[in-house]
DNA sequence: ACCTGAACACCGTTCAAGT
DNA sequence: ACCTGAACACCGTTCAAGT
C-alpha cells in the first residue's frame, strides 16, 4: 500500500539553506530539517544519503545561485576594468547577504560536503571572460585567480571579523579592487 | 588527600594541534584528546572551560607559530617588494605543512573559537611594516588588507582543492604576489 | 512506497563519589 | 586537588515494523 510523498528533495534542501543562515553549520542538523519539512529525521535518508550529502546539496544550489549572481555583474559590452569591479563587488554583497552559505562554498574545509570543481568553475567563468579581455587569454587564468583569491579572501576576513584595526572597510575593498584591476592589466 | 596532576594545559593544546591535523576538526574531540593525554574526558575540564575553548587555545598556539614564521621572512634591511614575496611565500609554506590550522586561524567561522584579534594583528604586523614601505603609511593599512585577502585566499583556496582548471599553481601564486607587490607600490 | 519508533554508537558536559 | 564512572541531552544512522 504506497504512502503519498510527504517532502521532497527540494524542500529538504531549501530547509538545509535556511537553516545553514539561521543557524549555522552545526545547526543544520538532520533532526532540525527534517522537522522543518513536516517529517522524522530517519525519513530524510530516502531522498538523501546523509548529512554530508545534504551540505553538499545546499552548497551546489548556493554556487548556482552566486553564479547568476556574477553573470547578471557582467553585462557583455561593458568596459572589463570596470565590470571586474563589479564582479568584486557582485560576490561581496552576495557575502553578506548569505555569509554560511559564502563560507561553505569557498572554505569548506571537508571534502564529503564541498561543492563540485565544475560547478566552481561555472561560477567563476565570468570572472575569466574579464580577466582575458583584461591581460589577455595567456594570462586569463593567472589573472582569475589573483583576483578571485583576493576578493574571497578579503569578504571571508571581513565575515571571520578579521578588520578590527580600524580603517573603513569598504574604502580598503574598493583599493584593492581597483588596484587590482591595474595590476592584471599592466603588461 | 591531593591527587597528582596527570596532565597539563599545555600538554592538551599540544594533543589538540596534532588531532586537528591527522584527524581534522571533527576528530578533535574532547575523548581523542583526554586518551591522547591519558586522561578520561572529563578531566579536561579542570583545566579548559570546554571544547569551543580548547579549539581557541589551539588557534591562538598556531597564530602565534605563524607570527614567528612572518618575522623570520622579513629581516629590518630587506627591499620591500622582495619581502612581500618573501611574506607570502612563508604564509603558504606554513599553510601547507598545517594546513587545519591555517584554516582555523583564517576562516574559522564560529566566534566562540575563533582566535583574538590581538593575536592576529602581531601576526600581520611584518606585512603591514612591508607595506607602509612600499605603499607610504597613509595606505599602509588598505595596501596590507590587500595583499593578505589575496595571500590568505590564494592558499585557503589551494587547500579547499579550488584550482583545478589546469594551469601552475605555483606560478599563478608568483604572478599574484609579484603584481601585487607592484600595485601597492604604485601611486 | 514512504514513514516511523526504537536502537546503536557516538558526541559534549555535569556531578557525585572516590583517592 | 585531581580523577573517574555514571548519567543526560544531543547527534547521525540503521532497520524492522507499520500503513
Amino acid at each position: 500500500m504506497p504512502a503519498p510523498s510527504r517532502t521532497s528533495l527540494e524542500a529538504i534542501v531549501a530547509a538545509g539553506t535556511a537553516l545553514l543562515e539561521e543557524a549555522g553549520p552545526d545547526g543544520l542538523t538532520m533532526q532540525a530539517v527534517a522537522t522543518r519539512v513536516g517529517v522524522r529525521a530517519p525519513s530524510l535518508y530516502k531522498r538523501v544519503a546523509g548529512r554530508d550529502a545534504l551540505v553538499r546539496l545546499v552548497a551546489e544550489a548556493a554556487v548556482r545561485d552566486l553564479t547568476e549572481v556574477l553573470e547578471a555583474a557582467t553585462p557583455p559590452d561593458a568596459d572589463p576594468a570596470a565590470a571586474l569591479v563589479d564582479l568584486a563587488h557582485a560576490l561581496r554583497r552576495f557575502a553578506h547577504a548569505r555569509p554560511a552559505a559564502f563560507r561553505l562554498i569557498f572554505w569548506s574545509g571537508a571534502e564529503a560536503t564541498r561543492p563540485s570543481p565544475e560547478l566552481n568553475a561555472r561560477a567563476v567563468a565570468p570572472v575569466l571572460r574579464v580577466c582575458a579581455a583584461l591581460a589577455g587569454e595567456d594570462r586569463a587564468l593567472e589573472a582569475a585567480r589573483t583576483v578571485t583569491a583576493w576578493a574571497a579572501g578579503f569578504v571571508g576576513m571581513e565575515l571571520a571579523d578579521a578588520f578590527r584595526s580600524g580603517g573603513d572597510v569598504d574604502e580598503a575593498f574598493e583599493f584593492g579592487a581597483r588596484r587590482l584591476a591595474g595590476a592584471i592589466a599592466a603588461g
